[in-house]
DNA sequence: ATTCCACCGGAATAGCGGGATA
DNA sequence: TATCCCGCTATTCCGGTGGAAT
């Protein structure tokens, strides 16, 4: 019953963009430059999680690459290529030039490489760009004239505070590109679209579709991901179809396997202290430290304790509330699905 | 009001590991 | 093989902050 298994994975990138003609439009007008020669603007792309930021950039170079195929591309994930370092690496390893390189190599030895591989342009995606550790890293990329970034954040406001001067002027001037939430309708259009060359015909409704993206409340990735789910269980279960019981598992299971994923990617000690506040339901700082250390045998200092907890916010595991002294940990919700998804405060929604 | 104190997070530093180099 | 060079993590040190205690 699933003919193509890849329409469903996250990183599948569809021949046909549904939804989001205009974001495409202005990216592609931003990147035009690239087309004679000049050299664009930054681009920003900003938007919550799964509106198809990513998607839409990938899907955008790669409409430019036909008409201009010596444009090279690369994408850079910051959540995993936090430093600099690292960064630079990857954009080399993606333009062949990495070979030789490695950790011991000069300190700009990689920045001149860079300079030095100036046969045609270098789009770089940044995804994730508010998760870059060292923003001189953006620098860096700045100061190469073929090098071309396009960054994609949750917040503008957020991303900006996070850099310095230096970087905060260059980036200045630049084209913003805003997505905003999917609605229903267009979200099962989405849906309706991978379905149908994912699946054989018939093996889902529309009237399932629908419950699959209110479900999702606006998140493609998360309705696809349901999608997937449900398809890989009927498919185990002999079924010819989704069942209205197989979505009903399917809806949970794909709510919680980004998060598994996650928890499972911490070392002992983080997952330690990730068991110690789930137990606890919500827990001082204080009380984490000792019930920690009790329960280690080579405990870590206190400092990298605090490393280890503001890592674990940003993967959207835990949760501090509050600030300094008062302060408790707690996991993040675990959300409900059904029902508005409020994009209180601000405090994100980062993957 | 003033002093404490628990806690946060920045900066500097040490030590480890691993590839390069002589 | 010994040494160098570096990125990365954990550690040490410390200043700042605001609620609690006095």
């Amino acid at each position: 019953m699933i003919v193509d298994g890849r329409v469903l994975r996250e990183d599948f990138v569809p021949s046909e963009v549904v939804h989001r003609h205009d974001e495409v439009n202005l990216l592609s007008e931003a990147l035009e430059p690239l087309l004679y020669d000049g050299r664009p603007d930054p681009a920003f792309l900003f938007g919550p999680t799964g509106v198809g930021k990513t998607c839409i950039a990938r899907y955008t170079l790669a409409q430019l690459r036909e008409q201009e195929p010596t444009v090279r591309v690369v994408y850079v994930n910051c959540w995993q290529e936090y430093t600099r370092f690292r960064v630079l690496y990857s954009i080399l390893e993606s333009v062949d030039r990495a070979v030789d390189v490695h950790r011991s190599t000069p300190k700009d030895e990689l920045f001149d490489r860079l300079s030095r591989a100036d046969g045609g342009s270098i789009v770089v995606i940044l995804d994730e760009v508010d998760q870059l550790e060292e923003t001189s890293a953006l620098y860096d990329l700045h100061r190469l004239p073929h090098v071309s970034p396009v960054l994609i954040a949750n917040r503008e406001e957020e991303l900006f505070a996070s850099f310095d001067d230096r970087v905060r002027s260059r980036f200045h001037a630049g084209t913003r590109v805003r997505f905003d939430r999917y609605g229903t309708d267009e979200l099962t259009a989405i849906l309706a679209k991978r379905a149908e060359k994912a699946l054989e015909p018939g093996v889902v409704t529309d009237t399932q579709l629908r419950t699959i993206a209110d479900a999702a409340s606006g998140d493609a990735r998360v309705g696809i991901g349901i999608l997937r789910s449900a398809a890989y269980c009927a498919e185990r279960r002999g079924l010819g179809s989704i069942t209205a019981e197989t979505l009903e598992v399917a809806i949970p299971d794909a709510r919680t396997a980004i998060r598994r994923k996650t928890v499972e990617g911490l070392i002992e000690h983080q997952r330690v202290l990730y068991d110690v506040i789930a137990e606890a339901g919500e827990i001082e700082p204080g009380d984490l430290y000792e019930v920690y250390e009790r329960r280690v045998e080579e405990p870590k200092t206190n400092r990298t304790l605090r490393n280890y907890l503001t890592k674990m916010v940003h993967y959207d595991l835990i949760e501090a509330v509050g600030e300094r002294r008062g302060r408790t940990y707690r996991l993040v919700d675990e959300d409900d699905g059904d029902g508005v998804d409020i994009d209180a405060d601000g405090t994100n929604g980062s993957q």
